[in-house]
DNA sequence: CGAGGGTTTGAAGTGCATCAAATAGTGTGG
DNA sequence: CCACACTATTTGATGCACTTCAAACCCTCG
């Protein structure tokens, strides 16, 4: 049961690897986190994992919420579609990252659509699991709200950067938090994933993009080259960037 | 104890009076609905009431949070401030709701400034009260989960809004929201506040929103007098505003 | 009535979007 | 290893939306 519908492998200790990391995995989300050993058996048992292309669509805004996922590997895209065809991208995530399981404390619809935007593997957990745990386990839901509240305060984030900050600084914005609150010296970063991607995850067009890279390029001496950045003085950066904005640098969130 | 700092009335049915409607104000509120008599009461007794005049700040940014509280009557604007100075508005608040209180489950600062905004009278209860419950209550914790989970959503459209739609669009928006999501037919509404405030919690400024609203007439035929608005045909509006928006009319939110 | 705020209007500027086209990069099959 | 097709990215020209600065208007309240 649960993870056994992965292909067999050669020998049990290659499975148990697997198993182990899957494991890390979970107990590095704030969400399972400090769940006593038995829960994080319960969702472990329950858990399948899936590989999914680039493209897929894993769920759609207002569908009922049968799963919630963990992404051991690649790409995923959170987004809402306009009747008019516009797409606002709400967040892109990666390793480590926990989503779909808000809805579950609404009305159990998903509030965004999901797209697999980089190749990825899954580990894929039942919503109806998530709302059973929650109700029984109190530090489980405590859990949650933690998570909850993190969240929260991370959109409110974004809403700010949106009003307050020039398209260049929000991607001086977006480099910083790749930097991993390093505070001084130089850095050299890859962009994690397609250029189109990072602007529509900063709401804007991929040409002003480009062009507010070129701008901030000239304004904080920056480096860029392809999908390699290299930033010889974070502070001047910070100096460019953070004015903009009412978290100082390093800004300690997800 | 208590609410004992009230001034005191000529008879006890007065006082009486008000806790009633302290206690009716809290029940629905979705935070404090779904209580046992006993926990309601446990708030009940720690409660305060206070006058604040317009201007006055209740907490800053980044301070440790002591109370949180609920609104009476009045409107409270929730806001952060750059480094250089400009403002970015995260909601106005008014009878029912609830503010301060997410910051109990992070580190316990407040991630943003609260200021009145119109003379409001307020229930000020203290932050380590709801920590307590918290911990202690499996219900209310859900309350909480449920609550928190809803502001989310709430912060996820804002941030469609802001990326979607255009200045006249999100101040139809802001109307709409103000008809109680009424289908059909002509409605008369007040602008609950300055029209200067309504640019800011829409992220734009007085003369944009000016130009806004001129435009917004045009297009939908609305008719606006000082703060009094009429809209002949709620479904024009709609039409007109909606189609910038992944939710469909009327979208049943705070 | 007159002062002072909120609100509107006008003129000019800035920033981002759009459309169109050129260029760089990537992966494919030969 | 090269040529080709295809996509991502950049660049240019232009337009629209929102902002800025300045001034007028309007409304309320002392």
């Amino acid at each position: 049961m649960g993870l056994s519908d992965l292909p067999l492998e050669h020998n049990e200790s290659q499975q148990d690897v697997r198993l182990r990391e899957i494991m890390r995995l979970l107990k590095n989300t704030q969400l399972f986190s400090h769940l006593e050993p038995g829960e994080l058996a319960d969702f472990m048992d329950a858990a399948k994992t899936r590989q999914a292309e680039k493209g897929k669509i894993l769920y759609l805004q207002n569908e009922p919420s049968e799963f919630f996922y963990v992404i051991r590997s690649g790409w995923v895209k959170l987004f809402r579609e306009t009747l008019d065809g516009e797409e606002a991208v709400i967040d892109i995530l990666t390793t480590g990252h926990v989503f779909g399981e808000t809805s579950v404390f609404e009305d159990g619809l998903h509030s965004c659509n999901a797209q697999v935007v980089e190749d990825a593997q899954l580990i894929v957990l039942p919503s109806s699991l998530l709302r059973e745990k929650t109700q029984v386990s109190h530090t489980f839901a405590l859990n949650m709200l933690a998570a909850m509240s993190h969240h929260r305060r991370h959109s409110i984030e974004e809403l700010e950067h949106l009003t307050v900050q020039s398209a260049p600084q929000r991607i001086g914005c977006f480099l910083l938090r790749l930097c991993n609150s390093q505070e001084e010296g130089e850095v050299t970063l890859h962009l994690p994933y397609d250029k189109t991607l990072i602007a529509a995850r900063l709401g804007m067009k991929p040409e002003t993009f480009s062009r507010a890279l070129t701008r901030l390029r000239q304004e904080s001496d920056i480096d860029v080259k392809g999908a390699t950045v290299s930033i010889p003085d974070i502070q001047r950066l910070v100096g460019y960037t953070c004015n903009a904005c009412s978290n100082a640098y390093p800004c300690k969130d997800l």
